[in-house]
DNA sequence: TCATAAAATTAGTCTAACCTAATAATTTTG
DNA sequence: CAAAATTATTAGGTTAGACTAATTTTATGA
């Protein structure tokens, strides 16, 4: 009996030549966003070993596919043994891309349908691989081209660039600095929750009025009406500013 | 190194006793979608091979296949070793809930973003195995608790029932019987933009005046302002209709 | 610089879901 | 009602992407 193929079409022997892979798996999709995230704006090499931490995987397992992404025509790593890896070009514009998802479907959960801004992360972390160019050009065309999703994270453009905006986490912020808060870390939902509670998000006004030793609270000043607030470390990590002049 | 799996979630092993199953994977989901397709509003049972023609797989595939939803706990199918499955409820409920998450899809891809009727069942096809309960309930009420989708077919109800409504295709109308469009099948993205050139979908009124021997075509009279158009076999079958009194 | 610790790689196993080829059961028909 | 045709099942293979265990390479620090 011979049939067409039905097969689960990876990107790694897909595609004639050179084009930027038609569509490739979520297993991939999920190593290209990691070393994206990974190797940051410096665009460094990322090790085999946090890519593995970074995907609660082994790294038997990131070898494996280090070196899949690395055979696939193009190429979307540069990988050398025990040296890490980069994107490479085609790689770049994939995690790109799938950021580009995220956040426009985080910006639509939460803009149009209605979600707390706590319940987005969950809902596109699955759906940024499953939408189509189509529907991403039409959710973003119904919010007028939103520029950030809603937690202050600046949306990628179609060519893949993102502004890079100057910030530092609270953590950073010198005592009695004025600063905006410019985004907030959107990977748990109860960290968000408080902060909401809190009157934190994109555009507050604050001011560190004192921290704490041995990696104690952070007491802050917040918005107009200067209410004061306690920021215990892994909250003044979670929250980016930039200084307010 | 010990780890917590993340492991790709069979249905086939999961979950405590007794409950609709979690989730299930997207082979799973098409093996359920199929077999209520075919299983039709009798119930009857399905043979394997009218599976394998439906999904464009093999007979040996299904077979295994339909071992392990019957070895599932609980069971998604009763299977019979040469005789067929049947769905269980808990396979029935999944069925539902997918051609619930299509229909609502479809309708929101429509209405909401604008989609034209002959794109919307690829991208639906694609996001009904990963949308959330609250995805699907927050485009519900977006729209308004649609009844129906962009082709006509009546979306089920949470509880998973659906309206049986009294139809034929045209294919099966008596010559001169007025009848009102129920119904268009949207797998033919080509067919649904020549009958919408036509003047048909679902409400349109129209009447068959004569149909020409030897499979030949169908001349059909559509509308208000009795514009008399051709309609091919395939589209005679395509289109579903209620005798209008 | 060399011994040890840390990190990465290889080799081989597992599961889901497909496949082909061989075999068995059922249904149809002369 | 038995032979032929159809349909279904079994057995064994493949691929993606996880895993463990063993080994090798690189980095560290006495």
């Amino acid at each position: 009996m011979v049939r067409e193929t039905k097969s689960t079409g990876s990107v790694l022997k897909a595609g004639p030549v050179s084009r930027p892979a038609a569509h490739s798996s979520e297993a991939v999709d999920d190593y290209l966003k990691a070393i994206f995230w990974l190797s940051g704006p410096e665009e460094r090499r990322v090790a085999s070993n946090e890519i593995a931490a970074y995907l609660r995987i082994t790294t038997a397992s990131v070898t494996n596919m280090l070196q899949k992404l690395a055979a696939a025509r193009p190429p979307l790593v540069s990988y050398q043994k025990h040296h890490g890896v980069q994107l490479a070009d085609p790689g770049k514009l994939r995690a790109r891309e799938i950021v580009r998802h995220h956040r426009l479907v985080e910006t639509f959960l939460h803009d149009v349908l209605g979600y707390a801004w706590d319940e987005v992360h969950q809902e596109a972390e699955r759906l940024e691989h499953f939408i189509s160019e189509k529907f991403e050009e039409r959710i973003a065309a119904k919010m007028g081209h939103p520029q950030f999703d809603p937690h202050g994270h600046a949306i990628p453009a179609l060519d893949g660039s993102m502004p890079q905006v100057e910030q530092m986490t609270v953590h950073q912020l010198p005592v009695r600095q004025r600063a905006r808060v410019v985004s907030v870390s959107d990977k748990d939902p109860e960290m968000l929750r408080y902060l909401a509670a809190q009157g934190i998000g994109p555009g507050t006004l604050l001011t560190v009025v004192e921290y704490l030793p041995f990696s104690g609270p952070y007491r802050v000043r917040v918005g107009r009406n200067k209410r004061e607030v306690l920021l215990s470390l892994p909250l003044t990590q979670a929250v980016y500013v930039a200084p307010a002049e």
